[in-house]
DNA sequence: TATATAATACCGACCGGTCGTTATGTTATA
DNA sequence: TATAACATAACGACCGGTCGGTATTATATA
C-alpha cells in the first residue's frame, strides 16, 4: 500500500470512529485516547493527521452539514409540486428520525457546542441559515405555481425547520417516547392543510 | 442569624450560581470551583450541601422542570378559548426566546446531557410527556368547545411541543439569525389556521 | 537495478494542568 | 460543650497535547 493509500486509511478510521463516539457518548466525555484506540491507531497518528480534537470535530460537523444541504437541494429539485416535495422530505427523514440515533446523537452535540463555541457556531449557523433559503425558496415556488396560499416565505420556511429541529430533538431525548416518524409525517400534513391554496377564496 | 437562615442562604447562593454557569458555559465546561467562587462560598460548603455537581443539575432541572410545568398549566386553564390560550403561551415565550438566554442554555445544556446520561434522561421524560399530554388535552378542549377542526389531539399536541423546543433550539443557537419572537407568533398563526373549525364545511 | 538518502506516516511514553472529590481543621450557633 | 456549618489543602484520576524515536515508502544516485 502506498503513502496517499494508507494516510487516508488511518484519516478516514479516525474520522469515522470520532463521529461515533461523539454521536453516542458527546464531544467532552470522548477522549482521544478512546478514538484512537477504537480506531487501531495511536496518538501519534492522531495528532500526526489533525491539530487538535477540535478541528476533528469541526471537520466532522462541516461535511455532514454540507452532505445534508446537497441531499436537501436535489430532494427539493426533484419533486414535481412543493406538497410533495415536503411529503419527499419527510419520507426522507423518517427512518432517520426513526433508527439513525448516530445523526441524531451528532446533531444534538452540535447544537449543544454551537451556541458557546464561536468556531462551532460560525460552522453551523452559515448552512442553517442556507437551509432556511432553502425552505424559503420552496414556499415560494410554491406560492408560484399555485399550490400555496399567500404565506410569508421566510416564516414559513423557518417554521418548517425549527420543527424539523424539535422533532430530531426530541426523538434522540425520548425514542420510545412517540411514533416520531408518524409524528413528523402527520405534523407535515398538518402544515400544508394550513398554507395550501384554498380555492373557494 | 440562626442556623437554618444561613444554611438555606449558602444553598440557594450554589444553586443560583450554578445555574448561571451552566446555562452559559455549559455542564462539563463548569467546574464546581468556579460556582463556589461565584456564589462566595468554599468547596466544603458545597460538599457539605450537595453530594456531588451532578446533583446539583439534577436539583435545578427538576424543580425548573416543574415551574414551567405549573406556568404552562396556569396559562392552560386561564385561556378563554383554546386558539387564544395558544397566542397567551406565544406571548409568554417571546420575551424567554428574545431576551432570556440563561433559561435558553440551561434547555441546551438539558436536552444535550437527557440522551446521554440515564439519571438525566428520566428527570426530563417524565414532565416532557406531561408537556405533550398538556399540550393535547389543549387540542381536545379546543374540539370539544368547537374552535378546533377533527384533528389529531396527541400528534398535534407534539407538533405544537416540537415546533416550540425547535424554535427554542434556534433561538439559543443563532439569537440574531430571525426575529424569533415573531416567527414564533406567526408559526403559531399558521398552525391555527390549520386546524380552526371551518364553518363551511 | 541496487543502494543511499530523504520524506512521510506512525508509535507510545510522558508532561503540565485541571477537575471532582475527600480528609482534616476551624468557626459560629444551639 | 456539642454539633452544625463552613474553610483549606491536598489527593488521585484523567485528559489533551508533545516529543523523541521508529517503521515504511518515495526519491535520488551510482
Amino acid at each position: 500500500m502506498n503513502n496517499t493509500q494508507r494516510s487516508t486509511q488511518t484519516r478516514t478510521a479516525i474520522l469515522d470512529e470520532a463521529t461515533r463516539c461523539f454521536a453516542s457518548e458527546g464531544y467532552d466525555a470522548t477522549g482521544v485516547a478512546e478514538i484512537c484506540e477504537k480506531a487501531g491507531v495511536s496518538k501519534g497518528a492522531f495528532y500526526y493527521h489533525f491539530d487538535s480534537k477540535e478541528t476533528v470535530f469541526l471537520e466532522l460537523i462541516d461535511s455532514w452539514l454540507k452532505n445534508l444541504e446537497v441531499t436537501l437541494q436535489s430532494v427539493v429539485s426533484q419533486s414535481e409540486t412543493v406538497p410533495t416535495g415536503l411529503l419527499d422530505m419527510a419520507g426522507r427523514l423518517q427512518p432517520v428520525i426513526e433508527h439513525n440515533q448516530e445523526i441524531l446523537g451528532l446533531f444534538l452535540e452540535l447544537w449543544s457546542h454551537a451556541s458557546r463555541n464561536e468556531k462551532v457556531r460560525s460552522a453551523t449557523i452559515a448552512p442553517y441559515r442556507r437551509y432556511q433559503e432553502i425552505f424559503a425558496g420552496l414556499v415560494r415556488r410554491g406560492i408560484a405555481e399555485g399550490t400555496l396560499g399567500e404565506v410569508d416565505p421566510i416564516i414559513t420556511g423557518q417554521l418548517l425547520l425549527s420543527l424539523s429541529s424539535g422533532l430530531f430533538l426530541q426523538a434522540s431525548m425520548d425514542p420510545t417516547g412517540a411514533d416520531w416518524g408518524k409524528v413528523l409525517h402527520n405534523s407535515i400534513d398538518l402544515i400544508l392543510k394550513g398554507i395550501e391554496r384554498k380555492d373557494e377564496k
